[in-house]
DNA sequence: AAGTGTGAACAAGTTCACAGCC
DNA sequence: GGCTGTGAACTTGTTCACACTT
């Protein structure tokens, strides 16, 4: 690896990934930067230089073939293989992630759900059955989990990825509203809609004449 | 206000807004660029210059005063009055949404809720009756509505979305892993856990000496 | 003719560093 | 003494433009 990879292109790869993916499934044989650029909203000169830090992948006066830069990315961002993920916090948001369909076909095993509360461990979601969190640590220790999808009430955000990281858990998806502190060598990505609507609001203001 | 602000300030200042309604719920009356820096893992300069773009509410030697600071973000941001949302699909997630309570404390009401199946329309979800979207673009025009949040199933996705920018809606919280397409006057937010997940398994292959 | 790959030019965003004020 | 506000320096990220390949 000569030089480094800029985060922000890391981040725009699952989105080639996906765009694709639906080509692939549609039969589309190759492509253009151009025409992956104008359906996601991006250069086409920044598609290209982006794949370029990974390979030369393209052909010239042709474009990409579908189905190898498929591949490309699928083996650059590990999509190969398969990801154990556990989810902790069954409220009603963890149960919606627990159930969401988009990461089974993806290559996320979710193989296990904890709660605190002692009215939902032991009852079945999705045909897994709730464990205690109390049981967390030990079972980390027992099993390698890859990624911990945090949906619990905001106060035990913390502590809960306490946990994770202590047991060797290197990523993240934080759901709660509490911003959570890890060492730099644990991938977080935090999802707080409210976030989202309060920069949209700044944004409304001004088209009222603010 | 002579210069443009880039959007990433504006997308930071929800942050900073949640910081400091903490520390104002705590008491706490004055606070430095570098505590808050540090608690948000962001440097004091940088938190300096965004607030910059906005006014001086800082006081040299002290500091800024918490409640002052939040009082003007509440008003930079457009957080001083109240939002009318509506969210489109009551699945899993849609109801997950629905009944999210972070989005009530913070000034956005969810005046309606929308699906198309005959089993969900007519059924209450959080004291809401649920209405047929079909009924969504007359109802538009009766109300006007600030924000929608779309939670159908991906291809709908730019169809709800179409209906909402005919009506003048022109903020969209988009759930599903489609990617819509919008005029430039309407703001768009993609939440999609899929590809914050295939970022973080790049990573994750690095460590293992990928 | 069409479209990639890429150094070079440019734009955007971040951090420095210090004058100025409390 | 301590901390803000801010131009200037720097760093990072994006776009241009064209040589090169098919």
């Amino acid at each position: 690896m000569p030089i480094e990879i800029p985060d922000v292109v890391i981040d725009r790869l699952p989105l080639y990934y996906r765009l694709l993916s639906r080509l692939d499934s549609e039969g589309r044989s190759v492509v253009s930067s151009q025409e992956l650029g104008e359906e996601l909203g991006v250069t086409p000169a920044q598609i290209r230089k982006d794949l370029s830090y990974f390979g030369r992948f393209g052909k010239q006066g042709r474009g990409y073939s579908v189905p190898r830069l498929l591949d490309e990315l699928k083996a650059i961002l590990g999509l190969d293989g398969r990801w154990k993920v556990v989810v902790i916090g069954i409220g009603r948001l963890g149960r919606a992630i627990a159930s969401y369909p988009g990461f089974e076909g993806q290559g996320f095993d979710i193989i296990a759900l904890y709660d605190a509360s002692s009215g939902l461990v032991g009852t079945e979601i999705e045909g897994q059955r709730v464990k205690d969190v109390a049981t967390l640590e030990a079972d980390l220790k027992k099993t390698a989990v890859d990624i911990g999808i945090v949906a619990v009430p905001g106060e035990h955000a913390q502590d809960v990825v306490d946990t994770l990281v202590d047991a060797g858990v290197h990523a993240i998806l934080n759901y709660t509203p509490n911003r959570v502190q890890t060492p730099p060598n644990v991938e977080v990505r935090h999802i707080n809609p409210v976030l989202f609507l309060q920069s949209m609001t700044y944004h409304l203001k001004q088209r009222r004449g603010g």
